[in-house]
DNA sequence: CGTTCGATTGAGGAAGATCAATTAATGTGG
DNA sequence: CCACATTAATTGATCTTCCTCAATCGAACG
């Protein structure tokens, strides 16, 4: 089954704090803001009817290198994006949930430019570009959500950079895991456990750090109760409160809370 | 860092500098593959009659939160794009050159997610969103154009990553500066003597270290004749020769060519 | 049931952060 | 134009975080 997927979750909204602060980014405005995920794959099956293809784990839609023709929609599953250096390095740049977009890198370079590696059984959808660019013109609102995808897809960029940047190792895992759980939550999907579908090495190497980091950092955050592992595997992380994520996270950054 | 070696393929990547494999990201192509900055520019130009600004360094030209209707266009001058997160962190997430455009962040949420400032005297072309779509209608090329540019912006982002998370602190300054030396070729510009603009700590803040880092990595790098100053002034750089930067950052990554 | 791969945990070391002192550029008012 | 204040940059000395190396354990698989 597309394990991703199994937990639907009636109630999508939620959450809406007082005002926030204008100059800040406000996370929770993210899914407001967007038509929501099934709207756009019913618009997306409506107006294209693209072609599906059934991945699983291992399976690559599209290489570096490889001719740019199509763009994808991840209806179910999950997908990560891997870049190789020239010289070797290899770096996953980016994941992927149900409704998100791959390839847009190809579209500047006429070839795409990074690996799209399925970590899970699901389907994409096939969005052949010219297709999309023609079937735009009659219907605008394709346009919207594609322009917004894109738009999507560089502030998630940035948030990535920035957590690399200003965060140390053990705020990167957990912040890590609460992407993963607001993910699924915009989704509608139950966000209370998360099976990560990634090996510790890969989920250092997303975060700029060594597997054994990322496996103490796990440890840590189980030790101070932030989460707890399934009884069988400790792939599976039960997040009893989210809140409890972001806590430690600004924990990690005001150094000393030493008495007083 | 320099984590990372560790997804093994079936065959090792094994490095091979000569014959770039097809799967390898070819940045020579850039400037080849999408159509020339003059060309862009002189096309919008031509179809927007776009209002043009004049901007001098610390200008802001948008801020987080602030309501989106513009996309800019850099016709001269320079920008840094800083990220704010609600706990304070801030975060110099990109840089702009002539040509660039700046502002994709704010179309998915209809609101900017961050500051654009200039480092420069410059000026920059006000886009209107909507105006750009109806013209885009009429005029493909446009449309073209802006997927071009946002897909760029994606590849982009994802170069910094992986360059944060793969590269130790002196190959990273190294690269900040091929990678400076290289938009100004692709604009057209003199690349063998760049004016930084920025001061080490943002340097430092864009490439994930402190400003004694990057400090030390110029030295290190003037020592080493790669780069050298100009007699006044340590912000203006002249290198002789960018392929020696690049054979810096290898040397950064093959730790002991110590004798054979 | 052994083999293999992934995860955990510990010990030691290295890259880079932090703290601090000095020097160089830039700006200001007299 | 100079004396002075201010900010940026350099360099050194420590200290911390995280990487590296290694051993052990668990789970999955043929």
């Amino acid at each position: 089954m597309l394990t991703t997927a199994v937990f639907e979750r009636a109630t999508a909204p939620a959450v809406s704090r007082k005002a926030p602060p204008l100059r800040v980014r406000d996370h929770d405005a993210d899914q407001l803001a967007s038509r929501n995920t099934a709207d756009t794959l019913k618009l997306l099956a409506d107006k294209l009817a693209p072609q599906r293809r059934i991945v699983h784990a291992g399976d690559v839609i599209y290489q570096a290198g490889e001719r740019f023709n199509n763009l994808y929609v991840l209806n179910s599953g999950f997908f990560k994006i891997v870049t190789l250096s020239p010289d070797g390095r290899e770096q996953v740049v980016s994941l992927k949930f149900r409704g998100d977009w791959l390839g847009f890198d190809g579209i500047a370079q006429g070839a795409y430019s990074c690996d799209a590696v399925a970590m899970d059984t699901g389907d994409v959808w096939v969005i052949r570009y010219d297709a999309l660019l023609a079937a735009c013109v009659s219907c605008p609102a394709l346009l919207t959500i594609l322009h917004e995808a894109m738009s999507r897809e560089i502030g998630r960029d940035r948030d990535s950079l920035m957590s690399v940047c200003t965060l140390p190792a053990d705020a990167r895992v957990a912040e890590f895991l609460r992407y993963w759980a607001d993910s699924l939550a915009q989704r509608g999907l139950r966000s209370d456990q998360i099976t990560l579908r990634m090996t510790r090495a890969e989920i250092g190497n997303y975060l700029g750090m060594t597997l054994e980091t990322v496996s103490r950092a796990l440890s840590k955050l189980a030790r101070d109760k932030v989460i707890d592992f399934a009884e069988k595997g400790r792939r599976d992380i039960r997040i009893p409160n989210v809140e409890a994520l972001s806590a430690f996270i600004q924990r990690c950054l005001s150094p000393a809370p030493l008495l007083q």
